[in-house]
RNA sequence: GGCCCCAUCGUCUAGCCUGGCCUAGGACACCGGGUUUUCAUCCCGGCAACUGGGGUUCAAAUCCCCAUGGGGUCACCA
């Protein structure tokens, strides 16, 4: 009976979890999922000097975030010191390891790599092969008594069976190490799936420099955890035909080893944008205002005195416009605050024109004697200024965004001033007036 | 530098395994045009790639070799 697919994720605590490694869990995850096999999440916390709680529960965070759930785990290789010393005790009285002293470190562990060749047959790259001669022998015991990473990882790899390691292609060079390693160790050997690296925008390896790189901060600026899922099982996989959105459930479906690609992809913010803003333009309005909510808090706005029902509208209006959450605050900040910002070229452009005063304080005068402000009343008021003035109605439409809004763009102007209501609309109209004009 | 991996539009990719259906398809971006009260959306149209050189073959983006380029890795870090 072929044993159950069994896959890992296993994050080293030292920091946050990286856009790459987010990719490299969900697609062992996507594979643990499609093959029914089981997903195990495992902590390589051996190096205690870098690795922090605070690490590693924002990883954990972020893996609950996108939705990847596991079905073992965590477990925490610092808990697991008595199981890693079992077997370099074995590899020790086999005289496959010894010891080896260094005058500041201490007494460490190396392991005897054998002259040789070694090859594996990667599930994405074919067969590989390494000439041992080239290799030095390794510690896999460090002075402080914890298992170095190669060790560890092929300890747990093979005391939890684990049937498929997918990981980064920066990890094959550590691949011939391994196998030597899980042949001594008696070991069945997992099949190898190297996936290509996520570079940055300009092809450099993705750091700090290239802007976001963390999960967290994904999420901060007010991307959907659906965007950054589909976003990255594109970067390097496709499902073979042209789809470009597609669920978690046909990801699940679809996904295959044997359609990710050898080479190393960049990662495009621009086109991140994009599918973030179809995701949330499809997104029904009523969950959208819930996440709007922790962006408005943000930026300082009360949320106490606004109703969902004026939030669910001031979204439909915007939602076809946001790029991210936290494009709504910015877009929308003179319906939450009456500090309006007038962009100085804007008003400039609208304002300083011929009739346009005696046009705005027409409008102001007609605006105050229309009863309810609805859409309906306004589009009729406005059309009629604009036809009596004999003016196309654009000419009329910027010049009242421009004074309640202070930019150039916007919703539609019917659909603004009754969402702003009567009261701001008709300050902001008369302080613009008297202002500018 | 040694070793290893990789190579299709600016970017993500389809096609490559099982040569002919490829005057190389889709998407983002970009450039036009349309819709429209602005912006955004939406709809049309356009630009744009098989790294180079040798082979193999009737036929190569697809197979082989070399060159070039890019990336990775050479820790008591993972």
């Amino acid at each position: 009976m072929e044993s159950k697919v069994t896959v890992r994720f296993p994050p080293s605590p030292t920091g946050f979890l990286h856009i790459g490694g987010a990719r490299t869990a969900l697609y062992n995850w996507l594979f643990a999922r499609h093959h029914d096999g089981k997903f195990i999440l495992r902590i390589e916390d051996t190096d205690q000097l870098r690795s922090s709680e605070e690490a590693t529960q924002t990883i954990l965070d972020s893996l609950t975030w996108l939705g990847l759930d596991w079905d073992e785990g965590p477990y925490y290789q610092s808990n697991r010191l008595n199981i890693y010393q079992e077997y370099v005790d074995k590899l020790l009285k086999e005289g496959k390891a010894s010891y080896v002293d260094d005058p500041e470190k201490g007494r460490a562990v190396s392991f005897k790599i054998k002259e040789g060749t070694i090859d594996f047959d990667d599930l994405i790259h074919g067969n590989i092969s390494f000439d041992t001669s080239l290799i030095k022998d390794f510690v896999i015991q460090k002075a402080d008594g914890f298992p170095s990473y190669n060790f560890a990882c092929v300890v747990d790899d093979g005391v939890m069976e684990i049937t498929h390691v997918i990981r980064g292609d920066d990890h094959i060079s550590n691949t011939p190490r391994q196998i030597a390693l899980y042949k001594a160790l008696g070991f069945d050997i997992p099949k190898f799936a190297h996936i290509p690296m996520i570079l940055g925008e300009d092809g450099t390896r993705l750091s700090k420099r290239h802007g976001a790189t963390s999960v967290t901060e994904y999420h901060e600026r007010g991307y959907l955890p659906e965007t950054i899922i589909n976003f990255i099982a594109l970067l390097g996989w496709s499902p073979g035909d042209d789809q470009e959105f597609l669920t978690r459930q046909e990801m699940i479906e679809k996904f295959s080893l044997k359609r990710v690609n050898k080479t190393s992809a960049r990662f495009d913010n621009v086109k991140l944008d994009w599918m973030n803003g179809k995701y949330i333009m499809d997104m029904p309005t009523k969950s959208l205002i819930e996440k709007l909510y922790p962006y408005i808090e943000k930026a300082g706005f009360d949320t106490e005195s606004i109703s969902d029902e004026w939030l669910y509208k001031l979204a439909e209006l915007y939602k076809e416009r946001l790029k991210t959450l936290s494009d709504f605050v910015t877009q929308t900040s003179p319906f939450f605050s009456d500090k309006v910002v007038y962009d100085s070229v804007t008003v400039e452009k609208f304002f300083k024109k011929d009739g346009v005063s005696s046009l705005l304080r027409d409008a102001y005068k007609r605006l105050s004697e229309i009863e309810s402000f609805s859409v309906e009343e306004l589009e009729t008021c406005l059309r009629a200024i604009a036809t009596e003035h004999g003016i196309g109605f654009g000419k009329l439409a910027q010049p009242i965004r421009v004074a309640v809004i202070g930019k150039g763009a916007s919703a539609g102007i019917f659909e603004t001033l009754e969402l702003l209501g009567k009261e701001k609309t008709l300050k902001r109209l008369g302080h613009a007036i008297n202002t500018f004009l």
